[in-house]
DNA sequence: AGCACGCCGACT
DNA sequence: GTCGGCGTGCTC
């Protein structure tokens, strides 16, 4: 295929519009080349696009429009090309979607903001006038960079007609450079961290996959505080010094500046950030020096992904098994395995990190299509705590409690030594249920097939499923009872309530994700938390992930049975990550006395608790493949969730029923199809939703089916259909 | 996805 | 008589 086009010449250009997709245009004066970003004609508007190659002709050429201009920007090369491509293919989302994700920057349409300078030239001047010679002397001072007219007026106090005149002789050049501030560069040579046998090993066996400059994937496995995290800067240094880009990915902003903090401490400058909480300056910014080359490392969420890599060379994807790399809302895909495609596309190294790996990249290390670096023991003298079950029908506690004595003993001792302790309850709010104690109706939200949580400090009520939130009414609305509502169940609100009478000269926090203020104040606050600003701290599962709590002895977790009793696949492999996870957070006690984790469970017996005391994590795994193998169900068999989603629940069901109809192309594949059946979510915002589930033994024939079955079937104007391939919950 | 065109209710 | 509601249909 031709990679340039002249004047008047067919082009294919992709625009981010689900309908159209490639369309034919004539090629501008100046000609085009691939993967150059243009604007185009679009309707009445011109739409941001990329010339994706030549043109498939067919259309009538009175209607052929000529690309509008090139835009201020390198063109996206062939790696990013491919990587939209097979993510689309992937995914089953159009490709106008994926670039639309590849686009989503500021700015990137105007061209790069570029100011006036002028430069000295190696000219002498026709006559030194002293002001003449006060300019001269500050640009050989300024070692011959560049300077704004206004720097020079300040600093050497001479009038714009010298400026003028020593450019027009020719002494200053005047000269147009960008006004983006260039990124630090990173001091990839800087002394690293002094690390252990096992580290170094490691750290070696993922510099010598860096400097191959070809595709590989490893599964980064380490026990919370082995230092997973110095091992893959020695991977992150070595792609540094091979001259190539790197990308980190982490689940959770909370954890960015943390992260942060330690690459410039390694590496003597700060990295790029990109997620919602960065300014649109900044990712303006950061998306063209991504596509020049110009940032060499770049700590990010998930979207950044799709930012214009010039030259990738490293992507780490640290928590891998943390569920929010998958992008659940719009263009849905897991970007943990989206990492490895973009990885294999541009011949880079992709580390998987994580303590409890998802079983997924278990089991491809397993199959030898990941490798598989660990690090068994924590570094330092730090063992990893022990983990005991309590036992909750032997420890009889009365309504409304659910400290155990064991528990609140071990919190005391604790604190007694002046170290922190942690106690975990996944459960936002006071009490995940209210009900009327007269008529027993439970409080739900309007719109959505949801419990109304009470958020007894901010006096509401409030929806888990769409946030809205409501003041807490005076009379039972169903039987007009007055004020007769009863708290079912525990929040963390309410734990720590407890908490307060148990531990009466405690300073007790709580940290959640309903924080009310920013993300800045947040991280104060868990700074201040971590550094010892509280003797109890409460928490959901935004704790769990990943943040470091030094003076931690014990971790309680209040009900490690929650996760376990729903019907949900992963139900077992969550319970046993946030599980381990939290335990994991336990450091050590007073007197170099290893750490505890207390799991308060009603079934003790549960292979699950079982394998999370014993620390034999290999036998969790191997039993869980075991039984997902039996059962055909991810990663040993394949799913694809169909979600339709409309006012009319009547109109999803036939519109089901009518897909089932057309599955021919599916079921000739061997794949099996359940349903239509209502959501577990049945209702949100006042849509309805019902889903198909289908069940195939491998990817690649299904994936073709799907196109084929989509193609096939009409969607009612009022519903709406998404596809997820490789949904995170089945029901 | 946008955005225009188009065909029916409450206002200057 | 018009302003504007959002239904459907097209975009090289």
């Amino acid at each position: 295929m031709p990679q340039r086009w002249k004047e008047g010449e067919l082009v294919s250009v992709l625009v981010p519009r689900p309908v159209g997709g490639l369309l034919d245009y004539l090629a501008l004066s100046g000609g085009l080349e691939i993967g150059q970003l243009v604007e185009v004609p679009l309707g009445s508007s011109l739409e941001i696009g990329v010339v994706w190659g030549s043109g498939q002709g067919g259309l009538d050429p009175k209607r052929l429009k000529t690309v509008a201009r090139q835009l201020d920007a390198e063109p996206m090369n062939e790696p990013m090309r491919d990587f939209l491509q097979q993510a689309a293919a992937y995914t089953l989302t159009p490709l106008p979607l994926m670039f639309r994700l590849a686009t989503r920057a500021p700015g990137i349409r105007d061209r790069r903001p570029r100011k006036s300078v002028l430069q000295l030239t190696s000219h002498q001047p026709v006559k030194v006038t002293p002001a003449r010679q006060r300019v001269i002397d500050l640009f050989l001072q300024n070692g011959g960079l560049p300077l704004s007219p206004a720097e020079i007026k300040d600093q050497t106090n001479v009038s714009a007609g010298v400026l003028k005149t020593l450019t027009e002789v020719g002494v200053l050049e005047r000269k147009s450079i960008a006004v983006d501030q260039t990124y630090p560069s990173m001091d990839a040579e800087r002394g690293g961290y002094r690390l252990s046998v096992g580290q170094a090993t490691a750290a070696d066996e993922l510099r010598r996959r860096v400097r191959t400059r070809e595709f590989s994937a490893v599964l980064l496995k380490g026990v919370t505080g082995s230092g997973k995290t110095e091992v893959y800067l020695e991977a992150v240094a070595a792609t540094l010094k091979a001259g190539r880009q790197v990308l980190v990915m982490l689940p959770e902003i909370a954890l960015t500046a943390e992260f942060i903090g330690r690459v410039s401490e390694r590496f003597g400058a700060v990295p790029g950030e990109w997620h919602s909480e960065v300014t649109a300056a900044e990712r303006r910014r950061l998306w063209r020096a991504a596509g020049d080359g110009k940032i060499q490392l770049v700590v990010g969420a998930r979207s950044s992904l799709f930012l214009p890599f010039k030259n990738l060379g490293l992507i780490v994807v640290d928590e891998e098994h943390d569920s929010s790399y998958k992008q659940e809302e719009g263009v849905l895909y897991n970007a943990r395995d989206m990492a490895v495609l973009r990885a294999s596309v541009s011949k880079a190294l992709v580390v998987l990190a994580s303590a409890t790996p998802s079983l997924e990249s278990w089991k491809n290390a397993q199959d030898g299509k990941y490798s598989r670096v660990e690090l068994p023991v924590r570094v330092g003298s730090t063992e990893m705590p022990e983990i005991v079950a309590i036992d909750m029908r032997a420890a009889q506690l009365e309504r409304g409690r659910w400290i155990s004595g064991a528990l609140a003993h071990a919190v005391r001792e604790t604190l007694a030594e002046n170290r922190q302790a942690l106690l975990f309850l996944n459960r936002r709010g006071y009490a995940p249920l209210t009900v009327c104690r007269s008529c027993g109706l439970q409080l739900g939200c309007n719109d959505c097939d949801a419990r109304l949580v009470e958020h007894r400090f901010a006096g509401r009520l409030m929806c888990h499923q769409c946030g809205i939130s409501m003041q807490v009414p005076d009379v039972c609305p169903n039987c007009q009872a007055q004020g007769d509502f009863s708290a079912v169940g525990p929040g963390i609100e309410r734990l720590a309530q407890e908490a307060v009478e148990l531990f009466p000269s405690a300073r007790i926090e709580m940290l959640s994700s309903d924080f009310s203020g920013s993300v800045a104040e947040f991280r104060t606050r868990l700074e201040t938390v971590r550094s010892g600003g509280a003797d109890v701290i409460i928490g959901t599962q935004i704790i769990a992930k990943g943040h470091n709590f030094p003076h931690l002895g014990v971790v309680g977790v209040i009900d490690a049975d929650l996760g376990l009793h729903g019907t949900d696949l992963r139900a077992a492999e969550r319970t046993f990550q946030l599980m381990t996870q939290v335990a994991g957070r336990a450091g050590r006690m007073g007197h170099g006395r290893r750490g505890v984790a207390f799991l308060q469970t009603w079934q003790p017996d549960h292979p699950v608790i079982e394998s999370i005391v014993s620390g034999n994590d290999e036998d969790f795994w191997n039993a869980e493949a075991a039984e997902r193998q039996i059962a055909g169900v991810p990663p040993y068999g394949r799913f694809v969730a169909v979600i339709l989603s409309g006012p009319s629940s009547d109109e999803l069901e036939r519109t089901g029923w009518t897909m089932v109809c057309a599955a021919s192309p599916l079921t000739e594949v061997g794949a099996q199809i359940f349903g239509p059946a209502p959501a577990t979510v049945a209702r949100v915002r006042g849509r309805f939703r019902y889903r198909l589930l289908i069940k195939a033994e491998r990817r690649k024939p299904l994936q073709r089916a799907l196109l084929e079955w989509k193609a096939r079937i009409n969607i009612p104007a009022s519903v709406r259909m998404v596809i997820d391939i490789d949904p995170q919950s089945f029901m």
